[in-house]
DNA sequence: ACAAAAGTGTTGACACTACACCCATGG
DNA sequence: CCATGGGTGTAGTGTCAACACTTTTGT
């Protein structure tokens, strides 16, 4: 079957970005190679797209892998092809962002890959055009945070608002104001106020609320406003 | 040179779909093929990536061949990768968002590719997955245009408001109030009174503008609000 | 009782909608 | 001088940032 016989048949890579959020800093997940080419440099969790396997297949068995979850947050971000992106073939590359709960995941599976939880500020230099990659990731992430309701991804099932805005302080790395901030979040109505309350504080504890996932898929499309005016004129 | 003899080699084709604005309806720039594969269906102008060519190089080349400009407004939207998306070969598919001043493409380009302007509400049944292609593309443009000021690069250099509000209901197929949209799109500074007047007009004669470039250029990342709040909450 | 963190109330600034009104143009 | 469409004024409403105040908890 060669139906375009002048056509070239180029490699298709998948690189994915993975963000957790450990209560304090935003971080990725890098990996260490220690496998060629570029052993011992570092750089996104990837592979190549099989022959037999849907693009959206790929970039899930690749996140599986090394996290060992599944039905995990995943947007396809952006397919990089710069003809000298890998210098040792030409391939294309299928970017894809994921966000997760950072305490979910294998940890067999990370140490076996040679992988670690690394923040934005202390990532090291990544190969090929890995560093863009991320660039843009974190620009995505900071966009989308603002007008969808993505940062839930980041958190565990229960939360506290206290927790949801050390989040959104991580990401675009600046102080909010917690009264408007708290009701804000709670005007968007995805909230359900569990009854329970948070147990590791020594002062007042903060009421749990988990996410109400019926609200939250119906409006996910919506265009909401999560940060302070101010933010938006980046 | 052959790093990762396991990985397969796979077609990348680049589908473009293209958007122009007639001062009436929003329209797609469309191929009745006359060459194989499914020749005498509709389908998006489109090409394979070339080994030695960037992604951007191949759309903006594809881009070219069919309209005869260059320097367009394009996006990458996103990458199609089911199996069996094309019938003929495993191919993968990056998929081109582009927005043209629609009296400026080179006639004879589009009539030798046997491609057509297209209303929305008219277009045929096309080939593959580009009708899932399209109608991400569409959602995309009333996405986007809502907060950025894209809409711009549909109008000529020279326009009135009332065009731009034309445009927009276009767009979302809504009416929108005449007095509020004028403001809101002076109030953002994007646009410049040129001091002449349109002179199609049989009663009393638009300004026309054009675009302050510099400003748009600066603050094209910002979040603005071109539309009614009421339409956000689609 | 006090310190620290969570949560509630209030107010002024500003932006948005809706609608009344005025201006320019051609027949 | 009237019909049509472009452009401006304004009042009511709602939302947001800012900041004072109250509540809860452990020591």
């Amino acid at each position: 079957m060669n139906n375009y016989p002048q056509a070239s048949r180029i490699l298709v890579a998948i690189d994915c970005i993975i963000f957790g959020f450990d209560g304090k800093d935003i971080k990725l997940l890098l990996i260490k190679r220690n496998f060629e080419p570029e052993k011992g440099k570092w750089s996104l969790m990837g592979g190549f797209l099989n022959q037999d396997e849907d693009l959206s297949d790929g970039a899930a068995r690749i996140l599986y892998n090394l996290t060992g979850l599944k039905d995990i947050y995943v947007e396809q971000l952006e397919t990089f092809g710069k003809v000298n992106r890998d210098p040792g073939e030409r391939t294309v590359s299928v970017v894809f962002f994921a966000l997760i709960q950072i305490d979910d995941h294998d940890a067999e599976a990370v140490k076996s890959h040679n992988a670690s939880w690394i923040t934005l500020e202390s990532r090291p230099g990544l190969i090929f055009d890995h560093e863009q990659m991320v660039n843009q990731a974190i620009e995505h992430l900071k966009y989308k945070a603002a007008l969808h309701p993505i940062g839930f991804e980041l958190l565990p099932e229960r939360f506290t608002i206290p927790q949801l805005q050390k989040l959104y302080e991580a990401i675009y790395n600046i102080p909010i104001d917690r009264r408007n901030f708290s009701r804000k979040l709670l005007s968007t109505g995805l909230l359900i106020d569990t009854g329970y309350k948070n147990s590791n504080s020594t002062t007042k504890k903060a009421a749990l609320y988990k996410l109400d996932v019926v609200k939250y898929k119906e409006k996910f499309h919506s265009f909401w406003n999560f940060m302070p005016d101010s933010m938006k004129q980046s």
